[in-house]
DNA sequence: ATGACTTAGTAAAACGTTTTACTTCCCCTT
DNA sequence: AAGGGGAAGTAAAACGTTTTACTAAGTCAT
């Protein structure tokens, strides 16, 4: 291992330039207002020759700044948080943050573990999207007290308490509209499979469902909510469930979920589409490429991550709390959902 | 935001437990062999009565250790790169390391950036699956002369040189395995999708399949190999080209390569199995939720990941250059590879 | 009584920056 | 000639640890 000889410090630096330490700092840092331009292009060069970096630990042991922005995620094999913190890295990087990723699998003894060993590491901002479990008390009081206490800005996103600050999909929303092409179809028996209802993107999710079963003036049966995570077991054994119940149309409130929907369908001997029209959540990767590509609410991930980083950065550098946009999901459409024989009928006629 | 007023330092606590700051640290630090248990127990009750804890930049100056670890994957969507890190990251929580993630992108320019942006970090190690860009001039000798001028300890994970420390999948063998199985179902025209062929995982998996020729006396034929990246379009493009050629079968060195052929099979009207037989590599998720589930080569992804951090933090700590052990991909049968007509006659015959 | 250990501790340097509070010199105004 | 004010810098403190090299006091064997 090369190691490549002595560190390189900014007295180093100093010397060959034949100024103080304070000099190279005022200057590499942009701040030597009042150096003449001879004696900063000196400095400069010097530092190039040398190569020197800034040791970024000296720096942030002074200015009790790290440039590091700490990640909560419940589970990066979920495509979306995958792709949200693809996203969020390097809208980060741009600005000159670096990310620590901490993955909580779900566990609210880890989102809190992670968020004190985040604190511990001083970084700047928190980005967090907890565990379901961590809504739940007596999790959620702690999080809100240990995060109180730690006095680092952070920002709550795509799952979140409603009194804090947070950025998110339009929940309720997005899946008003999805509920309504449901309708528009002829689908009046709709069932559903949530997230956890812990957590507010499920509950405003369900909301906006229900919102649509009041505009036709019906109302949406209980025994039609099936409640679950957001992973694929709970798609299948939540379908199966429905099934049992008479509705024509799923409405998963994620793609995993429905892929999910789609395994226990065939099992149960039913064809997307033909038999059970299904509505996703989120648009991933995989949903067209299905064999009946999958109908669902496209996610704007890339606008929410940016958004996230733009309001986190906004409370860190200058302790403004900006009001997050709301974005919308989009929807999109695949050939998971069929419009109804009757409604079909009606088209026809309509001609 | 509340902060909690000052900091507390080892001074308060040394002040508090009447003894000098060298002493706190050391007692804390579990190296005051000499103290009295007396004086240690008053010194940890300070500490706990003050809620002290060591500000680790401080720390990390004067060791010159961070415990953190770099990694750089070429793309977090990848379920494979996704689940990997989702693996690494405890692994190494748990003996005290943090992972500060960077995505390249597939950039190589972004890999040298992050390599380099780590450094500055003074990370204690770094995981390595660069770009396959990476893999080609001039990158990939600016990325080795780079690594041996950090003097950092690094490894490399899935992608690598064969010179340089690594731990991935036994590639030739894993593919040597589902060649064979697809040739025992009577395939002899077998289209393989590869990934770039400047990855030695490519080019290893390819020599599997060559190898799986071989022993039947058979030769590949370039016509039916397609090279490509590893992701969905790559399957569906392949497909197209591969079908064209007369293929019964196809091999692709990824699972989202091989939803992309499901796609483009049924683009072309060919039905999966029936009319073309798919056999994947990876075992993602998604692939057993399939219509018709893909077979597939299970790559240990856990244990890859944990072998990793075994062989990082053995350099890390000690120096010691571990040897990884090699893991072989597991045949997972799907539906998705049929037998040939005259096989099964055979096999029926047989009886 | 001496020297050699051991025990119980500490003072001060070091890590590499940034920042604060100066100093020195020169020019300009009155 | 005195004083003000900018220009061009710098010395030293500070950030919060760990580590090195010591001291002071007591014990024990000779």
């Amino acid at each position: 291992m090369s190691g490549g000889g002595k560190k390189v410090t900014i007295r180093d630096v100093a010397r060959r330039a034949g100024v103080s330490p304070t000099s190279v700092s005022l200057v590499l840092s942009g701040k030597a207002a009042s150096l003449p331009e001879a004696t900063r292009e000196r400095v400069r060069r010097a530092a190039q020759e040398l190569d020197y970096r800034a040791d970024l630990l000296a720096r942030s042991l002074v200015t009790r700044r790290t440039n590091i922005i700490g990640i909560v995620v419940p589970d990066l094999t979920n495509p979306f948080f995958a792709e949200a913190v693809r996203h969020i890295q390097p809208a980060l990087a741009e600005r000159g943050y670096d990310v620590i990723l901490c993955n909580s699998e779900e566990r609210a003894e880890n989102d809190l573990r992670y968020i004190r060993l985040l604190a511990g590491r001083s970084v700047d901002g928190l980005l967090l999207a907890p565990s379901a479990e961590a809504f739940t008390e007596p999790y959620s009081r702690t999080l809100r007290k240990l995060l109180g206490e730690l006095g680092i800005p952070y920002l709550f996103f795509d799952r979140y308490f409603e009194d804090e600050p947070w950025v998110a999909v339009d929940n309720e929303g997005s899946s008003l509209l999805a509920a309504r092409y449901l309708m528009e179809q002829g689908h009046e028996k709709i069932g559903v499979i949530t997230g956890p209802l812990s957590l507010n993107s499920s509950r405003n999710r369900l909301a906006g469902v229900r919102r649509a079963y009041a505009e036709r003036g019906l109302c949406l049966r209980s025994e039609w909510v099936y409640e679950g995570k957001y992973d694929i077991a709970t798609g299948s054994a939540g379908c199966a469930e429905l099934l049992g119940r008479g509705v024509s149309a799923v409405f998963a409130f994620s793609d995993m979920q429905a892929y999910g929907v789609y395994a226990g369908a065939r099992r149960a001997g039913r064809r997307i589409s033909a038999d059970l029209s299904v509505m996703g959540f989120d648009d991933s990767v995989f949903s067209s490429v299905l064999e009946v590509p999958l109908t669902t609410m496209r996610q704007p991930v890339r606008q929410i991550a940016e958004e996230a980083c733009r309001v986190l950065l906004a409370r860190v550098e200058s302790g403004e709390t900006l009001r997050p946009q709301n974005f919308a999901a989009q929807l999109v459409l695949g050939k998971s959902v069929a419009a109804l024989p009757h409604e079909r009928e009606r088209e026809k006629s309509s001609q």
